[in-house]
DNA sequence: TTGACAAAAAATGTATACATTTTAAATTAG
DNA sequence: CTAATTTAAAATGTATACATTTTTTGTCAA
């Protein structure tokens, strides 16, 4: 399993460094070469990049590495509101303070490595959000939301401005762990969809500026 | 590419059919001798089902034939109410005369093919569904309004008095129709939500008796 | 009998080879 | 020269073969 895992990474990888620019198109043929690995690895991943928005369908053969857009931002920022405040709100009623403890750490974590790759930190919010909608309960609506951070990360590669939010983004984390320990849910909840609301109006406006830009 | 979605489409209905019943693990060298087809296959094959609910892992090897509870149905409705009305309501600014009237073309089908087979009669609803929410020109958001009706189409598979629910069914969906035709967003939401929230008690009841049971 | 361990069987991962489809190029008729 | 058609190249689909991992079976010692 690990050639598929590696192969994984690392074109993913390639593609947020713009190694492979939006527009490119990916050939099985092409990256079986390049990557010193037969197809059938290629095609699986492949598919699997295709699911989590990294490349998409060219016409009826090869792959087209996707671009950014507005408009695709703002969905996807809609759709964590839609989502992520239920999970909240959900696991508040299940949750154990062995994981607020968890969550905690994990800001105490993110707070002491202060030279995280930004990636990395992405990642490490992430998680801290995961944790907080752990107890919800619900596969499927847990497995919608990593697909939909997966999408949301593509993002945040890109634009690492975006990242420098990263700021604001701890004070909140800290001040909704503290309202989930209080029991105020819905105070937590408010919050969450300002937190969402801030990261993606921000994400947006710096893809209007650059699409203007053009 | 017809050999795959050959496979894809009888094994999903042999496991409709309970051809392999709950439970059953599929592997793909078995699969590949039943169907006369490479493991290549299988193996896109099982991805594709995976991805769709039909199937799920099973340790490192093989993949299982998923079971039903009320919980994941009642899952499933909860996801959808979050996220129908709002691709209706996004629609419902947008939505053209003609696809108004698509729409109630494919009301008229329905109801004149009283034979249609449930499975069928099932996917029309579903394509009804689907135009109305389809100006709302929000692709993650179709996609996944397409993967849940996915998953419920199992359901509805399985247990097919959900789908004698149809005649509610047909006079509900003409009523939101016409509230659309005259603008009343705001009703429409409410009906839709109704509509949802009734199909999927019925569902959700039908299988806790059947859980009761055992 | 039970449980750990070793050997065999089975299943999946990966590579190569061939078949079919799709795309691009070249050729020719208008 | 343009456009349509044919031909060659390239890309993907599928099958087979081999390598590696996982599961099962069987054996033996406690």
């Amino acid at each position: 399993m690990l050639k598929k895992q590696q192969l994984y990474n690392q074109l993913k990888q390639h593609i947020q460094l713009q190694h492979w620019p939006a527009g490119t198109v990916l050939t099985q043929q092409q990256l079986a070469e390049q990557y010193g690995v037969s197809r059938i690895v290629v095609r699986d991943v492949q598919q699997a990049l295709l699911s989590d928005g990294w490349l998409e369908p060219h016409g009826k053969a090869g792959m087209q590495v996707p671009g950014f857009s507005a408009a695709e931002a703002q969905e996807l920022c809609l759709l964590r509101l839609q989502l992520e405040p239920l999970a909240l709100q959900l696991a508040a009623a299940n949750m154990s303070f062995s994981q607020l403890g968890q969550a905690e750490d994990l800001l105490g974590y993110i707070a002491a490595n202060k030279s995280l790759a930004p990636y990395q930190r992405g990642e490490l919010n992430w998680q801290f959000h995961r944790l907080l909608y752990q107890s919800c309960a619900k596969p499927h609506l847990l497995r919608l939301l990593d697909q939909l951070h997966q999408q949301v990360s593509r993002y945040l590669g890109y634009q690492e401005e975006a990242l420098a939010y990263a700021d604001t983004s701890a004070a909140e984390h800290a001040e909704l762990l503290s309202l989930l320990r209080r029991g105020d849910t819905e105070l937590a909840g408010k919050l969450l969809v300002r937190h969402i609301t801030e990261a993606g109006n921000l994400l947006v406006q710096l893809l209007q500026k650059q699409q203007g830009a053009r």
